[in-house]
DNA sequence: CTAGATGCTCTAGCGACCAGAGCTTCAAGA
DNA sequence: TCTTGAAGCTCTGGTCGCTAGAGCATCTAG
């Protein structure tokens, strides 16, 4: 039975984070001592791990408040626990998908400025004209208005 | 000079972001018609464009405004534009790799578990014991309490 | 016994919007 | 010209996952 600080110490979770989690029903309420502070037992803290840890997986708290209440069922088919990774996999292949396109862009558009005044950066002249760069149009081409 | 509707189609930016990106002076306050409607012009859909494109790019806002006044300034240097950029690719970069190391941590979960009953899931097994996979600590060995 | 670290609750804020209520204005067709 | 329905207006509150601070109470080590 230890206290909220040594939770927070042993899971590198935070302190208001712990009281969040309790507060959104991810963490059961625990005891109290007698002057009204929160007393854990080894058991929340595996939870609290396991919070953790999902949460460095990216996982969305609801995603986790759902793995959390099938792992509370060990009898039961991991199919659903298995589908939410899958789920969050794909969530994850697409992020970096659509970051390593930022990247690239980013890239090309460091290697194209030479460095001279903001009338010819070519940095500033990507960001205003879309056309100068792989992706859908959304810049302004002259003469023509919006629809 | 056209409607917030048009501009928000012109854009791709949808009408309440464009209204929030004046509210919080990322774009200065359009005319009115007699009827108190927002009038735009092809400068601020230019301007708005070129918001649009520095998200697209996973620009903050707060380095957009600085970047929009830079391109306000065509005679100064594009030093400082280059130094954002150049932050903003490695911020993207450091999140693929984060990304990257996630998704080879659930490829991992995902490939080991035998989809059976939950008490032997591998994912949530995973999930529980932070040492099963390659990072630091944050589980509970047995028998060592919180420090 | 006392000081200072830690705990408590509550409220508000972050970024970057989105949704809805309840109203007004505009634009196109009859 | 009138009407109707889309689009506009302001304002409030919600999203996600926390984080920070105010203003207290309690615990713990010296």
């Amino acid at each position: 039975m230890f206290s909220i600080g040594r939770l927070s110490a042993a899971t590198g979770v935070k302190v208001p984070t712990i009281r969040y989690y309790e507060q959104i029903g991810l963490l059961p309420e625990p005891e109290r001592t007698g002057g009204n502070q929160r007393l854990y037992t080894r058991k929340m803290q595996e939870r609290l791990a396991f919070i953790r840890h999902a949460r460095d997986l990216g996982f969305p708290l609801e995603a986790i408040r759902e793995l959390l209440s099938l792992s509370d069922q060990p009898g039961e088919s991991c199919h659903t626990a298995d589908e939410i990774a899958i789920r969050q996999l794909a969530e994850v292949e697409a992020r970096i998908a659509r970051l390593a396109a930022l990247r690239d862009e980013l890239r090309r558009m460091l290697d194209h400025c030479a460095s001279h005044t903001i009338a010819e950066c070519r940095v500033i002249e990507v960001l205003g004209n879309h056309a100068l760069c792989a992706h859908d149009d959304h810049s302004v081409p002259k003469g023509a208005g919006p629809a």
